[in-house]
DNA sequence: CGTTTGATCTCGCAT
DNA sequence: ATGCGAGGTCAAACG
């Protein structure tokens, strides 16, 4: 990983146009030979940025970049989609470079697949009675996330999300209609669940005959015998 | 902005828990205040991250730390949401600061309001006869990238789009049904521009009678006065 | 302030 | 490869 500090400006020509106008920022070039532009200010995201694979080759300043006071030229170019990015040099300020190695990555908790897991086990939740029939039950047109029958035999499809707005029910209507054209599970009725729903959504789902169902992930956690033998 | 290049394991708790085994990492310190951790490899996105307004911390290391070889403990916590994240530093192997100043930020061309503005300018790409009733159309539930009339004097309701995909289609749907409940505009029919329209989209659009056009940015650009005038 | 929507979204998984 | 869904989405625009 290469660091430079430098007073530079940079333009970006690919799926759009964009410009940076001359200024202090942090240029990181990455072992894959990505490059990224970050500034002072506004975390998580670069300025400007080329993912790999791409190409970092220098130009040599012709005169006129020398009178505009340009000292280096680095032209970054993406090796399928010929997108560019051009970094026009004018001081630099700080450049090191360190051999960071391969990165075990990133271990997480707490995902959909959390709760839907969490769900299907506690599916009672959903009103006494319940119980699973399946996980990811597939349809023509995409895995639905749990498939339930209610107390009294009839078809739940349960779509999961961590945080529920409009889309969500767009899909679980679509999941719906399709199922409900089904006569071994005709009628089908659906549930939205999430750690939180949106008012849109919530209206949208009430219009369409969708229940809605608040989770928690903690207590339901709290409930999980697995997790519980942990501690 | 301080640099800090260690070897370091990093815990998460917020959102959802994260944890990165010990290895060499670039730790971003931005005057905000956030925090960055990249590896050396997969640009763009840092493996973990605080987002301001947050606020640093050392905490000494107990005997434990110490024993496991930690001699140094950062504590970011999120100021509004109580996010934390946790450094752990077994070594520093870089440690530089430098002040790089508020940046004038980034200028683009080429984004979706660009498209409106161009498509509502050049109105009879959608057909001979067309013409602009206005951009922004307001409904219940938002609005209308473009309202139109063809030649027979039709309401025609215009979705754009760089990429079409089955959101917008679902969107533009939405946007249909309530139009055509309104004796002053009805029949509305739909059209649906974009750059890039995916065939699932384009599929889900002829179901619904929606025709499906794509736009040529750079052809429309060319078109345009205001941008041809400025060569 | 909350809420919505676009993004050079990125990223991962399944087909 | 391509499509699809999720993201600690982020971040800007709008009411």
């Amino acid at each position: 990983m290469r660091l430079v500090i430098a007073k530079c400006s940079v333009d970006y020509a690919g799926r759009l146009s964009a410009h940076l106008p001359i200024a202090t920022r942090l240029l990181l070039v990455k072992a894959d030979g990505s490059v990224l532009v970050h500034s002072d200010s506004l975390s998580y995201k670069p300025l400007n940025w080329m993912s790999p694979p791409c190409a970092l080759s220098t130009v040599e300043p012709d005169q006129d970049h020398l009178d505009a006071g340009i000292t280096e030229i680095w032209k970054v170019v993406q090796a399928k989609t010929a997108d560019q990015l051009v970094i026009s040099i004018h001081e630099i300020l700080l450049d090191t470079t360190h051999d960071l190695g391969i990165d075990p990555g990133l271990q997480k908790d707490g995902v959909e697949s959390d709760l839907q897991k969490l769900l299907a086990e506690q599916i009672e939740l959903l009103g006494e009675g319940f119980h699973l029939v399946r996980r990811e039950h597939m349809t023509a047109i995409g895995p639905v996330d749990i498939l339930a029958k209610d107390a009294a035999g009839a078809s739940v499809a349960v779509e999961i999300k961590r945080r529920g707005d409009i889309d969500g029910v767009e899909q679980l209507t679509r999941y719906l209609e399709l199922m409900n054209r089904d006569p071994h599970l005709a009628p089908v009725v659906g549930v939205f669940a999430a750690q939180e729903i949106k008012p849109q959504a919530r209206m949208l789902a009430q219009d369409r005959g969708i229940r809605c169902v608040l989770l928690d992930y903690d207590a339901m956690r709290g409930m999980d015998d697995s997790h519980s033998r942990l501690f």
